[in-house]
DNA sequence: AATATTATCGACAAAAATGTCAATAGCGCA
DNA sequence: TGCGCTATTGACATTTTTGTCGATAATATT
């Protein structure tokens, strides 16, 4: 009666990997590093655990994997959203974005992981470098246009300023994605503060800061 | 000749914790989650796997016990910066003193560790809300106190501005110690700019942020 | 329709990690 | 010095995880 035999499904080689990889990701989102093993991400997969080790080879080839994948799909997000912005308009929303990024889709969990295990993307380094070079030269550039000083010196200030705003959008963004949650509720801050007004008001600092009539910084 | 039978040292139940959880930190730091084996830890410790299980009951319970008091130690490290802030002297050194906290004792990898794996510290907490809430009160009373309006709604304002500086200091400190290295390589920083220039940079910018001349965002 | 290919599976094997236990050896104490 | 306590240990047992292999079935090809 019950031994119903179920009707297999046969993918192809590029399909099943892919299938199996967004399993392995929805276990690292649920239960972290700990719920990488074959045996959990075939069951969430709905196939048979040797069948991961044929697509992947070994436990470790499909984790690396799982990190080379989510790895670079984060910097592509990242990278969208950088490029998506306006040339002129204000900044604010690509900030807001970022956070969002890395906080809704547990990718900050996948970049802590990636940190603790030590080994980091193969792919998109020099692109994103690239890009982060372009956007702080435009930065610089944003805050010279608008003011009288254009000397070398001032070049130098205004990269400067505009490297460091970076790295704080960067640093506070991850950090943010990890321990967001838990920082906000010891500081008092209710979750619509944190994930609303807070990123608004840090966004709205990191953009008077560029503007060169607010530079106090420079004594 | 080679069958040399080295002296068994033989602890107090304290110090043999003691000296187990300093190895099994001293692994976390170097190997991350994954070289919390308990064979692995007995290695660095020196004594037989048994001993450890004997002394912590199980896998688990060690792994419990590391994180309860490394966390706490965490805790009390950060906390004692904090207190030990001179009333009226500029906030730099203890935000500077949080950054190095986080980023030299590999405590941001334990941080990001307590995160993936989802569960928090047992003890401390009621404390460091409690400090945090009179860290916050005090930075508000500074600014309202060199200001004209006292009103009820400067106040409100002032304690805003405090809790988001302080909460962008808690994220960015915590990014920072996680994937500053990570980051700063992408900007385009050098080691020593990113753990010293910008940091003092960051620290003024939340000083003159706290300032009410240069209370722009009030908009 | 017959055949070749190979993704999939289950059963088994190996390895690794955790856990158990009785014997041993330091250390305090009488 | 002798004795009791127990931290420590190695050998063994159990569980968990990973890896292997032949058989099977789904799909493409002829």
């Amino acid at each position: 009666m019950t031994d119903i035999k179920k009707k297999r499904v046969r993918r192809s080689p590029e399909e099943a990997r892919a299938h199996i990889l967004a399993a392995a990701a929805e276990r690292l989102k649920s239960d972290g590093p700990d719920g990488l093993q074959v045996k959990e991400i075939a069951a969430v997969a709905g196939v048979a655990h040797s069948t991961v080790l044929h697509h992947f080879g070994s436990a470790a080839g499909l984790r690396t994997e799982l990190v080379d994948t989510m790895g670079n799909k984060l910097l592509e997000d990242i990278l969208a959203v950088i490029k998506s912005r306006p040339a002129t308009e204000a900044d604010d929303e690509v900030l807001l974005h970022v956070f969002e990024i890395l906080s809704d889709e547990g990718h900050a969990r996948l970049l802590a992981w990636m940190m603790l295990k030590g080994d980091h993307f193969s792919d998109g380094n020099a692109q994103m470098k690239d890009l982060f070079h372009r956007l702080i030269e435009e930065m610089a550039a944003a805050v010279i246009s608008v003011q009288d000083d254009q000397s070398e010196k001032a070049w130098r200030s205004a990269r400067r300023a505009a490297r460091f705003s970076t790295m704080l959008a960067a640093v506070a963004a991850v950090g943010d994605g990890i321990a967001g949650e838990f920082l906000a509720n010891y500081i008092g801050l209710t979750e619509k503060e944190a994930q609303g007004d807070f990123r608004i008001w840090f966004s709205e600092l990191l953009n008077s800061q560029m503007k060169p009539e607010a530079d106090e910084a420079s004594s």
